[in-house]
RNA sequence: GCCACUGUAGCUCAGCGGUAGAGCAGCGGUUUCGUAAACCGCAGGUCCUGGGUUCAAGUCCCAGCAGUGGCUCCA
């Protein structure tokens, strides 16, 4: 598994209304730097498998070769980082400096809090080292010298990876560290590569630039607390994150890309098109939805149910309180009762808000006798878990205390397994199409090396496991495995979006099941007259309803498709004696009768404000109105509506007739917005 | 929960020891307009909350609350 991610030359950008599109950040091979597989100490012992190995490079122009030397310079950044802390404040002490995407970043340990301030100091400094013409000089060294090098420098964090190298070798503390920055040679740890930059000196694998001049643009952005290793119990260093390009141009340009990232943000645009709220008396974590925000989750939900109800599925309703004893049955208490919020009862009983909805749909099941012929039994609603986030966690409506999930329960024979995930799998990719999102698909196993953190045996994890692979494979699909990301009851599949920040969420999922309907013991009556044991499949298809919300309106840049557009269509009349046309127009529109539409036909308004007629349709834009129509005289005295869409284009008069024929076809046909 | 930063009008932000400001939005009036901002006027703020320093605190200090970016977590 990577532990670094690499570099590279794509920046994804969702575009309204539009395949997401890969949008290249244009990248110039930039001045010559030691990219040559001859060249420099530099380039030394680097082995073969190394992905940044310049011997590899088909061409010196090749995509993989500007990745590489990007990563390089990233690398050779965040020594430069170093190199300037070290200066700044010799006490200081490193722990993992790795090249990421787009840039760098360096934990450090050290007294002085780093603010904006220490930030900019930093940063000069680091412009006046790269302006020495630092040689970044590799050296090899007996492990047993290195550990006593580091020692004798106080570098305490380096001194604990060099004993780790040694006593486990380099996989290990990669994968511990997320740091792969360190090399064994061999598969032992008999000696380590350093590399000197100026008065610096690191413990690390390389490659590196051969002199701090070759590192192009960069720039500090932000430092955040990072627990050493990634383990809470260890202390929490300092990590300084860096942007890094080729050339100032190429910084420049990702950094405007940041900012339309901001602009696309959900939280921004979920208050500018008024779609949901926050409000400090209700707090932190629970959203509130407005009139406009609750009419697009309500077409969402539409959507999915109309989507499941082919394949059988049935709706049931649940308390959203329970006794503690179901969960303590289910065996979430003893992992999560810490997470959950708990409610008190008149007579002192112990309840408390639901954290999720499969222990009691399992009562479903087991409120009276099954029988083999009764299954798949499929439980589905759209209803609200409750999660005491720790509070760090929580963001806009991708991380929320109460999740609305449109969750469902399959129960059904171990041989039916296969064939209703393939089912599930189907109402996914229905759900997915129109939206042209890019999903990624996860296979999300246990991790073997933490068995108490699951419920069952190894051999059924692995069966189950495989089930899920032979699904994957069934479908034809591309994915990626990943271990411990499992839910404690069973591995899942599930299928992440990223946000316009970049980050991963995950939406859709289902997950396989043998636990839960033991620890229940729920029993249908085999064929045999003998009682048997089910299996069960837990999906969700938009996973959390508030997190899909955001996931969209990012995807769209709050620009939604016809179908889902709180407002379809805005009615502008040219001067006030044009409303009563307008009101016309409007009330036809809304007694259409249209598909897909939740009744009430095609959602159009009248501008009736006294603005001028150009003030109109600039808040129509700002909001995001997929169709405006002008109305003047002209149109008044044929029946007739001007279209102008949002992206600017005039599509000029037109019968009404002509335009209630486009739009229902779009909203009925759930296509993506016009252009 | 941890680290850093931020909190001034509905929104975006300026002010950074000495009488609270702008643009947009809102309200009132004038304008009735042909495809992204007509004009004039009015109103609007315990400067997040609570303590402290000071003759004087949006402004400095402390604590809390909330938000942002990370870390940890994410059934």
């Amino acid at each position: 598994m990577d532990t670094i991610e690499a570099p590279h030359p794509f920046c994804q950008l969702f575009v309204p209304g539009a395949l997401a599109v890969q949008v290249r950040v244009h990248l110039r091979p930039g001045p010559v730097i030691s990219s040559a597989p001859h060249e420099g100490a530099n380039t030394m012992s680097v082995r073969s498998e190394d992905p940044a190995d310049p011997q590899k490079a088909p061409s010196p122009e090749s995509p993989e070769e500007l990745e590489a030397r990007l990563f390089r310079m990233r690398h050779s950044c965040a020594h430069l980082l170093a190199a300037a802390v070290s200066a700044l404040w010799p006490q200081a002490k490193f722990g993992v400096g790795p090249a990421i995407k787009f840039g760098f970043y360096y934990d450090i340990e050290l007294e002085t809090p780093l603010g904006p301030k220490e930030l900019d100091r930093i940063e000069q400094k680091m412009r006046e080292l790269r302006k020495k013409k630092l040689p970044y000089e590799r050296q090899e060294l007996p492990i047993d010298d290195a550990i006593a090098e580091m020692a004798r420098r106080n570098q305490t964090y380096k001194v604990e990876l060099l004993k780790l190298l040694k006593d486990k070798g380099s996989t290990a503390v990669a994968a511990e560290t997320g740091d792969d920055s360190v090399v064994s040679e061999g598969g032992g740890a008999a000696t380590v590569s350093f590399y000197k930059t100026g008065e610096f000196v690191d413990l690390c694998r390389g490659p590196h630039v051969a002199n701090s001049i070759e590192i192009g643009a960069f720039k500090l952005t932000t430092v955040a607390g990072a627990y050493w290793r990634g383990d809470e119990r260890n202390p929490q260093l300092q990590r300084v994150y860096g942007l890094c390009f080729a050339s100032e141009d190429d910084l420049k340009r990702h950094i405007e890309l940041l900012e339309e990232a901001k602009r696309r943000d959900h939280r921004r645009l979920g208050v500018e098109l008024d779609l949901f709220a926050f409000s400090d008396l209700v707090g932190p974590g629970l959203p509130l939805f407005t009139p406009k925000g609750t009419l697009v989750r309500r077409l969402l939900e539409d959507f999915v149910q109309g989507l499941q109800e082919p394949h059988g599925y049935t709706r049931v309703a649940i308390p959203h309180l329970t006794k503690n004893d179901l969960y303590k049955v289910s065996g979430h208490w003893d992992k999560f009762q810490d997470d959950l919020f708990h409610v008190r009862g008149k007579g002192g009983e112990e309840f408390c808000m639901k954290p999720m909805n499969c222990p009691h749909h399992t009562q479903i099941f087991a409120c009276r006798q099954r029988s083999y012929r009764d299954l798949p039994l499929r439980f589905s609603e759209v209803t609200s878990v409750y999660r005491d986030e720790v509070p760090g966690a929580l963001q806009g409506l991708s991380r929320v205390r109460m999740i609305t999930q449109d969750d469902a329960h399959v129960f059904c024979l171990p041989e039916q397994v296969e064939d209703e995930a393939m089912r599930i799998y189907d109402i996914i990719d229905g759900f997915y199409r129109p939206f042209g999102m890019q999903l990624a698909v996860r296979l999300s196993l246990w991790d073997e090396k933490k068995p108490d953190k699951y419920l069952g045996t190894k051999d059924r994890w692995e069966a189950t496991q495989e089930a899920l692979r032979a699904v994957l494979r069934k479908r034809g699909a591309t994915w990626v495995e990943e271990a411990g990301e499992a839910a404690f009851y069973g591995p899942k599949i599930d299928f992440t979006a990223k946000d316009a920040l970049d980050r991963s969420w995950q939406l859709a999922t289902i997950q396989l099941d043998f636990t839960l309907p033991e620890r229940f013991n729920l029993t249908y009556i085999a064929p045999d007259g003998q009682p048997a044991r089910p299996a069960m499949l837990h999906r969700a298809i938009l996973g959390s309803v508030e997190r899909f919300m955001a996931v969209l309106i990012e995807h769209y840049a709050g620009a939604f498709p016809v179908w889902l557009s709180p407002v379809q269509a805005v009615v502008v009349p040219i001067a006030d004696r044009h409303n009563e046309y307008a009101a016309q127009v409007v009330a036809t529109l809304k007694a259409l009768a249209v598909k897909n539409a939740l009744g009430g036909g095609i959602r159009a308004e009248v501008d009736d404000s006294r603005e001028s007629m150009q003030k109109k349709i600039r808040n129509a834009q700002l909001q995001k109105i997929p169709y405006m129509l002008v109305v003047g005289d002209r149109e008044a005295a044929e029946g007739q509506v001007a279209v102008r869409l949002r992206s600017g284009a005039d599509l000029k008069a037109m019968p009404l007739a002509q335009f209630i024929a486009r739009i229902t076809h779009e909203v009925e046909t759930r296509s993506d917005t016009p252009a």
